[in-house]
RNA sequence: CGGGGUGUAGCUCAGUUUGGUAGAGCACUGCCUUCGGGAGGCAGGGGCCGCAGGUUCAAAUCCUGCCACCCCGACCA
């Protein structure tokens, strides 16, 4: 491809509203324009990459046995009610009627769509285990779009939906689906890692999400180098505290603490460490009174495993602040555990295990100090409500947690039979018997994976492609190109690179070389090949890998070879 | 949905306080010079100053309403 026939549309400046670096590299290199708010067009050029992260995933979908199918993008909402979603989804699904005042969506995932498929096409047994992808634009309305194709409302996504007769079968290719999604990833060049996550709305029980790892990704992740463990912080369980608990060693105590709220201002006037204090947070119950969750003063709530207790209400919701007036008569800041009539108390485990702790009177402007469980109050119920920490102990019991971030690119779950229960997906087993199939679903955000291989790929001038998804393997700029000798020389190479099945982008432009550089590295070709004056006097060319810091003087008739062992 | 902010050339932004002929840099077009790290000169093209009302002799600028976008939070997962 020549530059003169493939605008380029780089930018030097960066785009005021971009917040993170792939973002603004994709626009600066003129990969995405956006149209409206979580829409984007892809240009060629980051259309180009697009259709290599395709290619890898079709590949090793197909690889893996699945079977590629297109399913439409907008979807009746009678599949929806079937499966119970059409009113159990949010907002973020975009409902739409047609002419005839149809209802309908435009499709954020398709459980109910392919469910619906299967159970019209496959009848028996024997024509199991069978898993369905496809690779296709879903529509999420999400409440804040932003970070360019990062969280975008329209996204492309390879989704893949399998069935079975029965649950081992059903771990096999949940198996096999974790393995084509290494593949996957390792292929796209990408430092990732698997990680134990939660099902969230779309259902079921075992779940890995794919994170790609970055200081900008947006979930966090806890990791244990030496045994291997990793999940998603909202499901990482925090351990009890090993220890057994101190004894009381001092005695109740109300103190006047005037205008101090927050567990920072009580600790430090009443000169106590954070993890002295106890934190009492009021959410809504189950049975619709007050439910108290009780934390140490340093440590964070996990609302995801608050809101699976069941005595909790889900979604969590705290409590008012103008109910908690009412019916406490204090305001959160000065909430304790202790004489708290019929709310029912839930302790974190390292909450139970304090002695001697802080925490609110129940009463404006006063908090209890020596506090101490069975003595001033009941041994509370405990449960598991925080959010690990770095430093925590695995929760499979070798070494310790670090923190950190990642971008979930992918996401796999074994669904189970939500969906073919409840639309009816069976088949005839061995024994002639109606058997409701079981199923796993298997997610890869395509266009995410593009965002998150710039955020893992990048220096000062611009994108750095992992080879396997460049937009082209090789960039070649002719020096002085009105030089015949030199446009000679750079056709010539051209068409041989292009004839060994190359993909050259070939900058024939009239510009200045400095102005080439910096668009061949800031759209971030793996390799620049240089033809010069000063090169075809002694019979060479220049190579310069992207990451390279110097250039190397290689023999004009080496370079095909040389750019071949590089390429591979 | 709540709070904050911004809308002026394709992009990044001045100009708004104090009303008086719409600007700069980059990008774009032509010519000349230059040519191994985003060149220089000259000459150009390009604007419903977000939209709609209002005040005024006169509005980018003041007033009212609306819209869009961005950030933080909530929501969603």
């Amino acid at each position: 491809m020549r530059v003169t026939r493939f605008p380029l549309s780089t930018t030097r400046e960066t785009p005021a509203d971009a917040e993170i670096v792939s973002h603004q590299l994709m626009l600066r290199a003129g990969m995405i324009r956006r149209l409206s708010s979580g829409l984007y067009t892809w240009l060629p050029l980051g259309l180009r990459v697009l259709q290599k992260v395709e290619r890898i995933v079709r590949e090793e979908m197909n690889r893996a046995g699945a079977l590629e199918v297109l399913m439409p993008a907008v979807q009746p909402a009678e599949l929806w009610q079937e499966s119970g979603r059409w009113d159990k989804y949010g907002p973020e699904l975009l409902r739409i009627k047609d002419r005839h005042d149809r209802e309908g969506c435009f499709g954020p995932t398709h459980e109910e769509v392919i469910t619906d498929l299967f159970r019209r096409e496959i009848r028996s047994y024997r024509q199991l285990p069978v898993n369905y992808y496809q690779i296709q634009t879903k529509f999420r309305d999400e409440i804040r779009p932003r970070f360019g194709v990062m969280r975008a409302r329209e996204f492309l996504m390879k989704d893949a939906y399998s069935f079975h007769l029965d649950e081992d079968d059903l771990r096999a290719e949940y198996q096999r689906m974790h393995e084509a999604y290494c593949r996957i990833f390792q292929r796209t060049g990408l430092a990732f890692r698997p990680v134990e996550a939660d099902t969230g709305a779309i259902g079921g029980s075992v779940s890995h999400e794919f994170m790609v790892l970055a200081d900008s990704g947006e979930d966090a992740i806890a990791v244990c180098e030496p045994s291997g463990y990793a999940a998603n912080v909202e499901l990482a369980p925090a351990l009890p505290p090993q220890e057994p608990r101190p004894a009381p060693g001092a005695s109740l105590e109300e103190v006047a603490t005037p205008g101090q709220r927050t567990i920072a201002e009580v600790a430090d006037y009443l000169g106590l460490p954070e993890s002295q204090n106890l934190k009492t947070l009021l959410v809504e119950g189950s049975e619709g009174g007050l439910v108290a969750l009780l934390l140490r003063g340093d440590h964070e709530l996990n609302e995801l495993k608050a809101e699976k207790h069941p005595a909790i209400k889900a979604p969590l919701t705290f409590a008012e602040a103008e109910r908690v007036e009412r019916e406490l008569g204090c305001p959160f800041g000065s909430l304790g555990p202790v004489g708290l009539e019929g709310i029912p108390l839930i302790a974190d485990h390292a909450a139970a295990a304090m002695a001697d702790f802080a925490c609110g009177a129940n009463r404006e402007g006063y908090h209890l100090t020596g506090v101490n469980w069975g003595r001033d109050l009941p041994e509370p119920e405990t449960a598991d409500l925080r959010e690990v920490e770095a430093g925590d102990p695995s929760p499979d019991g070798e070494g310790t947690l670090t923190l950190r971030r990642g971008i979930e690119v992918g996401h796999i779950f074994q669904l189970g039979t939500t969906y073919s229960a409840a639309m009816g997906a069976s088949v005839l087993d061995e024994q002639g018997q109606e058997r409701t199939v079981t199923m796993g679903c298997y997610g890869i955000g395509v266009s995410r994976v593009v965002a998150a291989a710039i955020e893992q790929n990048h220096d000062d001038k611009g994108i750095c492609w992992p080879a396997p998804i460049a937009p082209f393997q090789v960039a070649l700029v002719a020096i002085k190109a009105e030089d015949p000798a030199v446009a000679e020389a750079a056709e010539a190479l051209y068409a041989e690179l292009t004839a060994s099945g190359i993909d050259v982008l070939f900058d024939d432009r009239d510009a200045r070389p400095g102005v080439k550089f910096a668009d061949m590295e800031l759209i971030g070709i793996p390799h620049r090949v240089v033809v010069s004056p000063r090169a075809i006097q002694d019979g060479s060319v220049e190579y310069k890998g992207r990451r390279d810091d110097e250039p190397t003087s290689v023999p004009r008739a080496e370079i095909v070879t040389w750019l071949k062992n590089r390429l591979t």
